[in-house]
DNA sequence: TGACATTAGTTGCGGCGTGCTACTTATTGC
DNA sequence: GCAATAAGTAGCACGCCGCAACTAATGTCA
């Protein structure tokens, strides 16, 4: 807990809430904080008059990560449930850690299909949070900011069948990322233990394509 | 203006701000309603403890446009600029509205590229709805909703071409329609003046195909 | 040391979706 | 009847995608 969250709190006040996203094994985790009372909570900190709602977001991400976050979106305001601390209104920003970070103190990574016991409103925004990384992972480079500055291109499939929920084709895959110039390869590699050697890549887009936006009608449903 | 909208305004307070969409004569047209004191603003609602926000968001709605919306989300809660009455706190939600429905009263259908004098916070949500339709024109009926209950192919068309800001061809338009199983001929046929008449459909989605998001990496930019 | 397992990475093929051109159909207006 | 206009269709070529099969490089174990 930080002295943001800490600070007086005031009913009827809103709060900025944290869904800190990140891969450990194979899993989505969210980052889970103990609460003065020994309660599991999202971290969160009371919004003040006059300051912008994505700089207090980041800055409360940097106190509780440590590093500041690579990916971040705000998710839809609610009222609903209770909060641990009786917020009125939560403002939930969901956020995307690289995998290659340190887990930071007095925090916990918990797999986001086996959470501990949280106010429901917090429970509902830590479920939540993968429909809002699939939402965006189309127009912005979700799945990249899941991994380390450097990483291989079995481990972005990974993430994007994390997101997608569901596997995907290794060559499919891979000429797909190669015409969208969307990395760049390093000339270092990775031995993993047995099997062969995996090149790393960086994200680096190159192509600036003004739009070609296409009509997408197969996600469309009632 | 309506009782929602004059209620006691408390400073430090948020407010719900709705931002409804519709088509009219090809354009993207928001709704902007007179303030007390002659100013042109977005329609707004003080919120009170206890209620949902989504449900506060349709009420207002339905009281301003007397009809219920076709389609709603909730954007990203914003504390920065000036709000007409100066709200801490703007949670907007953005709306469709059918082009068929009436014109409400005391209110103006504004092109988004030609918007009023209004207020900073309010200029900024109704010129960011057009990003938020697009967010979610591929998972959700947006375009659909944006017609009345039926319409012709051509008019589905034209609602695409403005929500993704380029023109289409009409025959793989067509066909990628047919294939996704969204829509229903009706055996009525509308004659538009000249040129021959157009057949109605009615979107009647049939498919339930559980998943299939395929990876899409053209849209990612920086 | 050689066979095997394992993982990375590539190649080629068939099918389907998409963009395009060109065509047919049906109506209004002169 | 004929031009103009708009709706709707048909055929073709190209490209993307799923798939299977292949090669390449490493570790493991008998």
């Amino acid at each position: 807990m930080t002295a943001r969250t800490s600070s007086a709190r005031r009913r009827g006040s809103s709060t900025i809430d944290l869904v800190l996203c990140a891969v450990r094994s194979g899993r989505l985790h969210v980052l889970v904080v103990k609460s003065a009372d020994g309660k599991s909570v999202l971290p969160y900190a009371w919004i003040t008059d006059g300051e912008s709602l994505e700089d207090a977001a980041r800055e409360l991400a940097r106190d509780i990560a440590g590093s500041s976050v690579a990916w971040m979106t705000a998710g839809a305001a609610t009222a609903s449930r209770r909060h641990p601390a009786e917020s009125a209104l939560s403002v939930p920003y969901v956020g995307v850690i690289s995998s290659g970070a340190a887990t930071p103190s007095d925090a916990v990574w918990c797999p986001v299909d086996a959470l501990p016991a949280l106010a429901p409103r917090h429970r509902a925004l830590a479920t939540g949070a993968l429909d809002t990384l699939r939402l965006h992972m189309d127009v912005a480079p979700v799945a990249f900011r899941l991994l380390p500055n450097v990483f291989t291109l079995s481990e972005l499939q990974q993430a994007y069948e994390l997101l997608l929920g569901r596997l995907l084709h290794k060559a499919s895959f891979r000429r797909a990322l190669q015409a969208a110039y969307l990395v760049e390869p390093t000339d270092e590699w990775r031995s993993e233990g047995r099997g062969r050697p995996a090149q790393l890549f960086r994200y680096q887009p190159r192509k600036r394509r003004g739009g070609h936006r296409s009509v997408r009608f197969d996600l469309i449903g009632s």
